[in-house]
DNA sequence: TATAATACCATGTTTAAACATGTTATAACA
DNA sequence: TGTTATAACATGTTTAAACATGGTATTATA
């Protein structure tokens, strides 16, 4: 299958960010001459424009052109929770490196009916059935996290205990049950609780740093809410956005 | 000025969505619908489509249609410090209130030369000029939060401790010096430093939640390093992202 | 020489249309 | 009846072109 050609276009001019043909504080060449050399309209090439533009590796200004932003040189940084797989893929912090031993263990697992508190915490429906999974997520045989999940029951058929132990994600897209559409998320720092300081290698600290996500499916609905609460010093999250 | 008609669009279809006229988990209208209805192309209709998308209100799927995602019943949500003006238009948490009672007392106000280690944490280049600013945040006359601010110097012409007690975000506008195109942010959860005590009001908390701000100008190059630092328990912050 | 008018340059907005591709419902078939 | 083509449907990609608007440098003007 052939790639995209905006795809193309993107991947070629990011790599050429990223090696300094076109270094920071410059100008790319004007979109005319873009769509020239890659052989497409102008609109597409404004399409993969578009795209380093959210990635935040380039900024337009009308009338001026498109220039290369300054990189952060940042020597501490670290992880995004922003992909549906949860915490696979995640790094450490400060030390910037890839967390490989990571294990899940499975503290609670059991099906519910949402009753008020709980609809009103996850945005189900009362009466409707969810799994709650309460997992500890092991990085180097610490526990430096705990995640507090709730799935509707209906959008994750057949699912067991065992599967809870691997990624939920992978459950269901080996089953092929729906697709992942859309998250929202709500960070903020809270006091430790009583379940944190039980589960969690907190040490002296008394705060935790709490993500919750509200996951969506393809066809409108959210399935999942999850709280991770995590041990301070550990993680971080990076954001991007222009104006 | 006539407004964007994309803009039109998405507001008129953002306010039907709010307003339940299409419902969580209905489909919009075909695009092909939409474009007849405001009498636009497809492409202006998918333009606005595709602003919702962003926004997190509705997901398209391919061959299916835009369907409305259900909303977060969040009772305790709170803020976003993705806006330029830094703390400006900040919400409490978890009362969900505006602020009104934002002050600010600015700690400390220099010009200094950037050495390797600034260089290092700010991502500014040794030797420039640059202002250092320590700002304590009040809301309600507690200080909830302390801001560590670098800004160089060449990009504030003029600039004084005065000043620095309003806005610089307004003292920018206000002489024109540039725009404000981007910014990346980092996000975590860290032990309280010696300063986070003196000047927070942490009471027995001994953690602060950091966002380091690294703030660029319309020409590409970076002109604000801000990292601030809050009492736990006061702010959130909001994520959408989509797949 | 400072200022204002102007021309040019680069990105932004919108139209129009064709074709591609994933989804769903219908009809045909075994 | 269950499976498989098939058609209809809805969004995705790309082309092409015109005009709008902000930015910059040049030129004319006072």
């Amino acid at each position: 299958m052939p790639k995209k050609l905006y795809t193309e276009i993107y991947e070629a001019l990011k790599k050429e960010i990223e090696t300094n043909v076109y270094p920071p504080k410059t100008s790319l060449p004007r979109e005319e001459d873009l769509s020239k050399r890659f052989d497409v309209t102008r609109n597409t090439v404004r399409r993969a424009l578009k795209q380093l533009q959210e990635e935040g590796l380039v900024y337009a200004v009308k009338g001026r052109g498109v220039v290369v932003l300054e990189p952060v040189r940042s020597n501490q940084v670290v992880f995004s929770a922003n992909n549906s797989e949860g915490f696979q893929g995640l790094r450490s912090f400060p030390q910037n490196k890839f967390i490989q031993e990571l294990d899940t263990d499975v503290l609670n697992f059991k099906e519910i009916i949402v009753d008020e508190k709980i609809a009103n915490l996850t945005s189900f429906n009362i009466n409707d059935k969810a799994f709650y999974l309460e997992r500890l997520r092991l990085f180097d045989g610490k526990g430096l996290a705990i995640d507090h999940s709730y799935f509707r029951s209906d959008a994750l058929k057949g699912f067991s205990r065992e599967d809870a132990q691997g990624s939920v994600y992978k459950y269901i897209r080996d089953n092929e049950l729906f697709k992942v559409a859309a998250q929202r998320s709500i960070s903020s720092v809270v006091s430790a609780n009583q379940r944190d300081s039980e589960v969690l290698e907190l040490g002296d600290l008394n705060c935790v740093g709490s993500l919750t996500k509200f996951v969506y499916t393809d066809i409108g609905s959210l399935f999942e809410y999850t709280e991770t609460r995590y041990v301070p010093n550990n993680f971080a999250m990076l954001g991007f956005q222009y104006y």
